[in-house]
This record gives C-alpha cells, sequence and structure tokens, in this order.
DNA sequence: GAGTTTGAAACT
DNA sequence: CAGTTTCAAACTC
C-alpha cells in the first residue's frame, strides 16, 4: 500500500509550512502526538502501540460532514491538527495544510482573533433559550465562566452572586 | 447505543 | 443585520 502521508516529528519540520510548525512547536505538547500520529497515518508500518503508556491530552473530535475545517470541529477551533480522533475524511491534518489555511484564512477575516491565544481569554457571550446556562451548551457554563449582562440568554441561571 | 436536544457556526 | 439551516456535542432514554 502507498504511503500518502508523510509521518511529521517534531524533529522534522521541514516538509510543513511555517503556519503548522508553528502549530507543532508552539501549541501544548499532546501526549501522544507522535505515537497517535504514526498510527493514524501509517498503521501497517508499526509494530506496536505505546499509546496505552501515555496520557491523552486532547479531546477527539467526531465531525463528519465538515472535514474537521469548520469551527464546530473542536480540534479545528483550537488550532489543533486532529490525532487520535474519530472524525470521517478529515483534512485537519499536515497533509492537507494547503486547504486547511484557506479555510483559517477565511475564517479568520470573520473573526481576527479565532485561532488566536487570546480568544481563550475573550469574555464568552452566550444566546441560551433553554439551557438555562447551567448545562455545557451554554459557553460559559462550559468555560466555568459566569454570564454576564452581555450575554443574550433567557432564564439564566448562571449569573455570578455578588 | 440510538435518538433527541441544544446553541454556536455558517449560510442566505 | 436578521432569520434560517447545518453541524457536532451534550444529553436522555
Amino acid at each position: 500500500m502507498e504511503r500518502k502521508f508523510a509521518l511529521i516529528t517534531k524533529g522534522d519540520l521541514s516538509p510543513i509550512s511555517p503556519f503548522s510548525q508553528f502549530c507543532l512547536t508552539s501549541l501544548p505538547p499532546i501526549g501522544t502526538f507522535s505515537a497517535q500520529v504514526e498510527d493514524r497515518i501509517i498503521p501497517e508500518e508499526k509494530e506496536e502501540t505505546k499509546i496505552e503508556q501515555l496520557p491523552i491530552v486532547n479531546t477527539p473530535c467526531g465531525c463528519k460532514r465538515t472535514h474537521c475545517l469548520k469551527l464546530y470541529c473542536e480540534c479545528f477551533a483550537n488550532n489543533r491538527y486532529c490525532v487520535g480522533c474519530n472524525c470521517h475524511n478529515c483534512h485537519n491534518l499536515p497533509s492537507y495544510d494547503d486547504a486547511r489555511q484557506a479555510t483559517m484564512k477565511q475564517i479568520a477575516e470573520r473573526n481576527p482573533v479565532a485561532f488566536k491565544p487570546e480568544n481563550n481569554t475573550v469574555l464568552k457571550v452566550c444566546h441560551c433559550k433553554r439551557s438555562n446556562c447551567v448545562k455545557k451548551y451554554c459557553e460559559c457554563y462550559e468555560a466555568s465562566k459566569a454570564c454576564t449582562p452581555l450575554c443574550k440568554c433567557e432564564g439564566c441561571k448562571n449569573m455570578s452572586v455578588g
């Protein structure tokens, strides 16, 4: 079987774009990154898995229709390649960097901080109607933050007291 | 595990 | 900008 993807490790970043190098070198380490990439991309070549011994830090996505190139995809939204995910026909991989970066550029034009680190600290503004902001559907609740008057939620039970 | 609910993201 | 649709995760059964 022809090898379709090159195995990228931190020690060999030359084949990929500067942006991808940034992702791989600047983002917090994902414990099983190298082992999982190897498992996913060239499984026929691996002798044994090391995954059981390593902590899994990233939350795997399960995208089916977006190729993991929309903000629906948590990996993509968090500026991570998909590694060890349950997604279908994933394009959020180093081998699709051209399309990936084009999409990121397009999204960044709509939301300049979409992929920037400060996006994690920017105040969340939710629009919940039925969850009372006490379920993880609510972005504020999910981020362990109280809703604020800027939120457009209804029946909110996630306002800070005092 | 399957089906439903939910609200952000994307689209018109 | 507002309304609608799409999407994937959270949730329920």
